[in-house]
DNA sequence: GCTCAATTATGACTGTACTCAGTATTGGGA
DNA sequence: TCCCAATACTGAGTACAGTCATAATTGAGC
């Protein structure tokens, strides 16, 4: 059981004393209720756990769990926030300067895969927000988050470019986009594999991204020799 | 057991004296939920209309609703399944055996992007569980129509690949599924815009897909080759 | 320490999706 | 025609997410 709590780095339970008692009551509570939420959403399950358990195990009332988060599907980001952030941290620090840029991807997404992997349910759960999420207090935040890995495969990309292992008239973050858009699509599809293998997992997101560096351009001597070879007789599809 | 959508390509209210009234009267009372989900939801958003409202304007018992959809979500999809899976057919028509594959692929899209348009708020929920449905009886026919699309999509491919245009050492197939990665990522994008200008939202597509046909290939001996204007590949962009 | 406006917490209450035990309808067999 | 099992329909009932008027807590000014 990896540690399900986040570094100790930010929000911390109750110290420093230079705050005062109305403050520090407010980040404990949120504390706990993060916990709670937490534990219950795993061994439970998202729709299984109710609000008011969490409330009740978090020592609070019903109400202000609905005062830290919006509605339960922020919940869940509130749960989820400071891992993902953590993740995103990491995978900017795995990031070599020396490596080509599939490598730099795969290492980044890698980080990804195994927190997403980590609790599968809850992050099928967040991923159907990730798209359209009703900026929820927590919600905003995980938002911000994935503009940041976003912009971490731009810089990817913009090394590459600089180094001339990639070449593309296109611009970094645009190039890094793109290659996101692919990870959303590989990383949803993963997760809705039985075993959940990351190894396998990632051999595929290489496989769509190779193919998306190699590209489809035809090589020019192929097109200048072959004489299209037209075949459209059958098989028309098209009407009207 | 039959099932109840699937019996006639097209479900009219009630006609066909073969069928006994037992069945007529479920494909009426499917027929009528139909409606009054779409006339609802529509007017009132998702969220506002209720399943009790839905059950009185159909003139059916609340608990009947449940008996044809799963859940509320499900209703999503009862209501759009028909219209998605038209649109569909629409865009396997359209292709045509003499464009480019870019071209193709836009057109394609371009028919899902207007179906999508249409109702953004519908759409935005329905993308929201095309990734992670629970199997509810609508959403199956719902993915089974995303299937699809997903095959027409590497049938674009596999034509451009037969004829040359393009070049690959994957087979289609998953060429047209990376193609269908992008679809998504950008089609959630646009539906996140204000206005949902359809040109200006097939145009962020048509970028993408020109970087993925592309590539990013520091292109060793075709740099050196390539001294010949690509002239065919000045096709430029649709009707618009 | 005391006062009191500002802030924070609370849980009874509301409206909702969805269930299920009971009722009504159907069609084939007599 | 009538009967009755199989099927389809129903709405009172249940458990839930989320609200809001009220209560409790805090800390600055005295």
């Amino acid at each position: 059981m990896p540690a399900l709590t986040t570094k100790r780095s930010s929000l911390r339970p109750t110290d420093d004393a230079s705050l005062g008692l109305r403050e520090k009551n407010k980040i404990d509570k949120l504390h706990r209720i993060k916990i709670a939420a937490r534990e219950l959403f795993v061994t439970k399950g998202f729709d299984d756990a109710t609000t008011r358990e969490i409330a009740l195990r978090a020592g609070v009332g019903i109400g202000t769990v609905f005062i830290y988060a919006d509605n339960k599907r922020d919940l869940l980001f509130l749960v989820a926030n400071d891992e993902l952030a953590e993740t995103t941290s990491k995978a900017e620090a795995a990031v070599r300067e020396d490596e080509t840029c599939l490598q730099n991807l795969l290492t980044v997404f890698r980080h990804h895969y195994e927190f997403f992997g980590r609790q599968p349910e809850l992050s099928r759960l967040m991923l159907r927000e990730m798209a359209f999420y009703d900026s929820g207090r927590q919600a905003d935040r995980f938002q911000a988050t994935r503009e940041r890995a976003i912009k971490l495969v731009g810089a990817v990309m913009k090394r590459a470019l600089d180094r001339g292992m990639i070449r593309s008239s296109e611009d970094s973050g645009f190039i890094g986009w793109v290659a996101f858009c692919i990870f959303q699509v590989e990383l949803r599809r993963w997760l809705m594999t039985k075993d959940l293998d990351i190894d396998q997992g990632i051999a595929a997101l290489q496989r769509s991204l190779q193919l998306f560096i190699q590209g489809l351009a035809p090589a020019k001597e192929c097109l200048v020799v072959s004489k299209r070879p037209r075949q459209s007789a059958g098989r028309g599809r098209a009407k009207a």
